[in-house]
DNA sequence: AACACGCACAACCGCAGCTAC
DNA sequence: TGTAGCTGCGGTTGTGCGTGT
């Protein structure tokens, strides 16, 4: 038994907005507001059209203030940012971005902005065709999900191009990963024998061979294990509880449901221990990834420093104030940032100086 | 000129969360 | 505490237009 529908299908229309539909919506919510009832307002005017449809319309196109297309560079800096730091949350971006809708910055995002930066990422990486191990360059991207690779992509070209001088291109500046991250990275560049051009350019070698050195780890948060295969073990074995016997976690903790959307999922962590390496374990690698990107290496701590942000001098150069970090850190805000991205008085712009900072918070949680 | 294709934008759909009862 | 209704969100689809063949 579903849920019944919003509004008599039959009786609704669909497809374009004519000019009067616009008119006799636009007017009547400017005289009257919606009455804080969007089922109900398409009847008191006289409108077949479904609540909902009524309430894109005037959110999306009629309402006042809104902005459609010439996104600006900065515009563009701020999304992209964003959504390698929290994915699509469209409408936590767009609150960012006073004027614009999450619906524009969605289509802007999925038509346009991903295609001129992984284009232009591709086009600089794949230059060279390569394959490896028998496995082609397209099912290895396919082995990732679309929003981890993009993400990843993202993050390393954003890395470069806002600081050629730091983090991704300066091997001294890496921070120590988690030994499981550099198990997965070993198993990565094993798989791609250092050819593979999107692992190559997604995956930096490992500090800890660089350095040789070693750090104490936290283990990683974890609900349950998720075993497909039974050569895969769980490397969680081998790192040591807390002394209440809970996995460690990084330090700090937030009820800001921000926060915990930024780590939505807590999948075991597993590999396969077999030499047969292959898309089954690029799948585990896949989750792995994907809870690193959404972790920001939680859980890992050097030893040195049990302060999780230190460990991430690197972070810092990027942007030295911590004061526009409110805007998310703000428990209060998260959600009203959200349902109030179109009203006047939206949440202030980023500030494109800081907008890396979310990376060290990140790191923070 | 006609058609195919790709792109950009608008709109729809289904789900989850919140709230009132 | 459970349920129903409403809202908001994100993914997907539809549509119109421009461009290439």
């Amino acid at each position: 038994m579903g849920r019944a529908p919003c509004c008599d299908k039959n009786n609704v229309k669909k497809g374009p907005w004519s000019p009067e539909e616009d008119a006799t919506l636009k007017t009547y919510i400017e005289k009257n507001g919606t009455g804080g009832n969007w089922i109900a307002l398409p009847q008191k005017i006289g409108l077949k059209r479904c609540g909902k449809s009524c309430r894109l319309r005037w959110l999306n196109y009629l309402r006042p203030n809104i902005k459609h297309g010439g996104f600006t560079e900065e515009e563009d800096n701020i999304i992209c940012s964003l959504y390698i730091s929290i994915g699509s949350r469209w409408s936590i971006i767009a609150a960012q971005l006073p004027g614009r809708t999450d619906n524009d910055i969605k289509n802007y995002w999925n038509t346009r902005l991903k295609k001129k930066l992984l284009g232009r990422r591709k086009q600089s990486n794949f230059s060279s065709k390569d394959t490896n191990n028998g496995i082609e360059e397209n099912s290895y991207s396919n082995a990732l999900s679309t929003s981890a690779l993009e993400r990843l992509q993202l993050h390393m070209q954003l890395q470069s191009l806002q600081n050629p001088f730091s983090f991704y291109n300066n091997p001294a500046l890496w921070p120590k990963l988690h030994p499981i991250q550099e198990k997965m990275i070993h198993s990565l560049q094993s798989l791609n024998d250092g050819s593979n051009p999107v692992m190559q350019n997604a995956l930096p070698n490992s500090p800890h061979d660089e350095q040789g050195q070693k750090g104490e780890f936290y283990k990683p948060q974890h609900d349950g294990a998720k075993i497909n295969n039974p050569d895969q073990v769980h490397l969680l074995e081998n790192i040591p509880l807390s002394n209440s016997g809970v996995p460690f976690v990084a330090s700090g903790s937030s009820t800001n449901p921000m926060h915990s959307s930024l780590a939505p999922r807590s999948e075991a962590i597993h590999v396969q221990t077999n030499n047969n390496v292959g898309f089954q374990q690029l799948g585990a690698l896949q989750n792995e990834l994907d809870e690193i990107l959404n972790n920001r290496t939680m859980g890992y701590v050097p030893q040195e420093d049990h302060d999780m942000a230190s460990g991430f001098d690197c972070f810092r150069e990027m942007n030295d104030s911590k004061d526009s970090l409110i805007w998310w850190s703000n428990d209060s805000d998260t959600k009203s940032a959200s349902s109030n991205s179109w009203e006047s008085s939206a949440t202030p712009a980023l500030l494109t100086q800081g907008m890396f900072q979310d990376y060290e918070l990140g790191y923070s949680l």
